[in-house]
DNA sequence: AATATATATTGTAATATTGCAATATACAAA
DNA sequence: TTTGTATATTGCAATATTACAATATATATT
């Protein structure tokens, strides 16, 4: 074995840590960190921007497409990415939730 | 070659991805979950709680108390867990300066 | 000391992720 | 139509993660 049991949690643990998961490689914090500097949406040098090459790029923001963390519009050969304000949300979410429920209930 | 280029990225985005990392599994998500559920501190149930064995459940655990997100204090023959305010704070953070950039910058 | 209980560590098999060369696709311009 | 440019997909090797049986450790109780 080794395959992590998805079916025995909750729809929203799996999709927490799906979120999360998106997060947990420096090359896609820093792809949202660009994706933060840029004024503009026209996204298609994010390739330039990091010590990696084109297919490992393009995979890496398959994946931050895939939670939907961000958005890419064809325009015309090139993509125009970026973040999805709605993804932000669910962690906002959550993290304002847990910050009530801990209130005073540390040792 | 498979491993990732971490050198490559600024420590802030290798910090904040092993942070990500930390709860990119649900039964990561379900702990945080339970010890949030929980009034007490004496935490040596999570194993009961969780369809996990039990040196699964240790090796998470471990997991989360590495990137600080719980804290574990010895209480006899059991450990008391519970979550880290700080390591929280540092999500918080996160999103928070993160809906600061955002605003108004998407297409 | 011997026993019981709780948690950690080790070793290993199954699976997932990462990275990239090679190739494919899709559109624009000449 | 051909050429160039931008992004995606495929295939595969290297590495990491996940899960757990077996075992170790550490403390409390008898």
């Amino acid at each position: 074995m080794g395959a992590s049991k998805s079916d025995f949690f909750s729809d929203e643990q799996n999709e927490l840590s799906s979120l999360f998961k998106a997060l947990s490689h420096p090359a896609r914090v820093a792809i949202i960190d660009y994706l933060l500097k840029v004024d503009t949406c026209i996204c298609g040098d994010i390739v330039n921007e990091l010590p990696l090459a084109q297919p490992t790029v393009s995979q890496h923001l398959k994946e931050l497409k895939n939670v939907g963390l961000i958005k890419g519009n064809i325009e015309g050969t090139s993509i125009c990415y970026c973040i999805n304000p709605e993804a932000l949300a669910k962690f906002e979410n959550y993290f304002f939730s847990i910050s009530k429920l801990l209130k005073s209930k540390c040792c």
